[in-house]
Formats: structure tokens, sequence, C-alpha cells
DNA sequence: CGTCTATTTGAATGTACTCAAAAGCGGTGG
DNA sequence: CCACCGCTTTTGAGTACATTCAAATAGACG
């Protein structure tokens, strides 16, 4: 559980015995069941949170109540709420396991504790969002120039793994259209 | 000029005069007329940049030509292709000038050293990322759950003077409706 | 094995788009 | 300062893509 989070971080920092184990001190792990939620929307829980096995989706519901997808977050990766993590504020969207899955919390209090106590990490979590802001900015590119059906090919393409592990339904939320539409895309490409 | 970008700094750390000078000392000044590029795609430019005057567009440029625009930057903000500014790789994203607008270039190299020699800028990036990956999830976030309507009223209440500054086609391919949607929308609800 | 959910299929609908043309507006030069 | 030119916005008709709704089939899990 802590050597893979441990190794996550050590990608970008070297840590020492010592900072390593104050870093974990301050996490706190959670099992999530399948389906479970690592956080409902209007909860407030200001939690950065790392995947260590399982697959979690975040997700927006809109006034109708249809679910749109913003990530997937397998083992290995970073996800929240960023707004509701940051201000405190009430989460506007969910974070829910879709297999049963290890997280570790990191709080907002904890997060900047680390950076007073452990400047490296400032430079740590500066690449973190970096990485992730990145990673948005290529995301709303794709979703206002490509139609959806070279979304869903370069889905395929880039994730090709995730595709087995979870349900169609949830990757056309992801993609922006109906499960419908995909089942039609698929069937044409084939 | 200078002013303007070390306030943006200072309300996320505090700067001695020198550390102020060497930090100005790594922008470099760009005036870039209306219409003019501050960055196009294909270039490469690892280069972020601040605004400190005017207004640019970020946007990308699909397979029949129809321009997507992910950000408008006027005074006091960031903006950049981030894949090209992290990786050093041919830009897929332009940004225009839509007005005279003068600019402050940081390149990545110098971004890197500022890091090295002065650590409160790792803090100070870290916050301006975390800042940026916030905009751009609730942007996703609105794109996949709301319907344009509902997008053009809440972009015309969060940014009155905007609405103001740049043409209509601009805000449609902001919205990601065709400029003839968008007229269409505007007429209905007046 | 049975139940429950996900996926596929099809028909009808509607939203947003394309294309074309008119009207409006702003910037520029005479 | 006014008139013209070009670009932007509006308007309308026809169209296409993606949706909704409903039902059948397939698949997963207990």
């Amino acid at each position: 559980m802590y050597p893979d989070i441990l190794a996550n971080v050590a990608r970008h920092i070297t840590l020492t015995p010592d900072e390593e184990a104050y870093f974990t001190a301050l996490l706190v792990p959670q099992h999530v069941p399948r389906y479970g939620f690592v956080l409902q929307a209007g909860q407030r829980a200001p939690y950065l949170t790392f995947v260590v096995q399982g697959c979690v989706r975040t997700y927006a519901t809109d006034a109708r109540g249809k679910e749109h997808i913003l990530a997937f977050a397998t083992e290995g990766w970073w996800c929240m709420d960023s707004t509701a993590f940051f201000h405190g504020t009430p989460a506007t969207l969910s974070l829910q396991a879709l297999e049963p899955t290890q997280v570790l919390h990191l709080s907002l209090e904890h997060m900047e504790a680390l950076c007073q106590q452990v400047p490296k990490f400032e430079r740590f979590f500066r690449i973190l969002s970096q990485n992730g802001f990145q990673h948005l900015q290529r995301r709303i590119e794709a979703l206002l120039k490509l139609t959806a059906e070279v979304r869903f090919a370069r889905f395929q393409h880039q994730h090709p793994r995730l595709h087995q592990r979870v349900a169609q339904k949830h990757i056309a939320a992801y993609l922006g259209v109906t499960p419908e539409f995909l089942s039609m895309l698929r069937k044409k490409n084939s």
C-alpha cells in the first residue's frame, strides 16, 4: 500500500526514510467496496485521493439525473473534486469505486503541513498539478474538436486495459454520448 | 508591466527586492498587435505566458478548419499550451491576441532555474497549477453536464466584461456551438 | 438457475448544424 | 465627417447527427 504511493512520489522527488515515515503517517487508508463512494456530491470532504488498487470514476450529475464522467483513476493515479478540496466547499462531483478499491487520503491541512515540513513536496505537488492541468487541457481540446467516433477510437487506443475493466455505459458517460449511440458506433466500426 | 506580474506573484508568496529583480530579469516582454499570434500551432515555443494588458484566446483547430476556444486570458491571467510547454513538443494549440496585447514570457528553463534559486516559486507555481486545474475541471464539468443555453447564461454572468470585449463568434467557439446557434439563443432569451 | 442489470436494436424525435443570403456594425481612407 | 468596404451577426430553410423511448437479447452475479 505505502510502497505504491512512495514509488509515485519518488518519480519526482527523493525522500529520506524519516520523511517517508512522516508522509505516510499523514495518509488515511480506506477500503471502498465495488460501487461504494469515495466521495458523494454534497459532502464536505477536502481530500486528495491516491488510488492504490482498483478504479474510481469522478463524475457529475446533471439536472435530469444523467451522469457525466470527468475522469477515471486506476492504480497510481490521484483524484479529487478540486474545488471541494481547495476551498472546503461541498462537493459537486462524486467519486465512486467501480471495483473493490484501496485508496489513501491526504487532507488539505496535512498537505499544507507536509509542504511546510518537507518543502520538497511543494515541488512534488507542483509537478502533480502541472500533469493534471496538461491532462485536462488535452481532454477539453478533444471534447471540443473531435467527434464522438474519433474520441472513442482514441480512448480505446490510449486506455486499452481500462476498456476491459469498466462498463460501456461508463465509457459513454466519459465520451459524452449515450450508451445507445456508443453501441451503434461499436457496431459500425467492427 | 513588471508591477502587474509582481502583484500576481505577491498574491501567494513574498519576495525580497533581490528576488524580484532576479525574477523579472528572466521574463521576456512581447507586444502583440490585434490578431497577432503569441504562439501558433506547430511551433515549438516552451513559454508560460502572463498577460499584462489585452486579451489572448487559446484555441484548437479541428480537421475541418473550425476553431475551438479552450480559454480566454485577460489582464493578470496566465496562458500556455501545457503539453508544448512541459515537453517542448510542437504546439497543437494556438494563442492569439484579440486586442493589442502586452505579454511576458517565462521559458521552461528559466522557470526551473527560478525554482532552484528561489524555492518559494515552487509554491507559487504549485498554487498556480492548482488553480488552473480547478478551473479546467469545472470547465469540463460544465461542458459535459450543461446545455449550451445554460453555459451561455453562466458565461455572461461570470465574465460580464469579457462579453463586451470579444466577438460573439469567439464566445460561440468557447461554448462549443456555432455562431448561428448562439445568435438564436440570444434572440430567444431577450 | 434465476434475477437483475447492461447492451443491443430499431423507430420516432429533436437539437444543433450547414449553407446561403440579408442586415448590421465598425474601421479606414478619402 | 461621411461613405464605403469587409467582417460579424442575424435570419431562415433544409439536413444530419445524436437523442429518447421502448423492447429484445445478452451477460454477470449471487
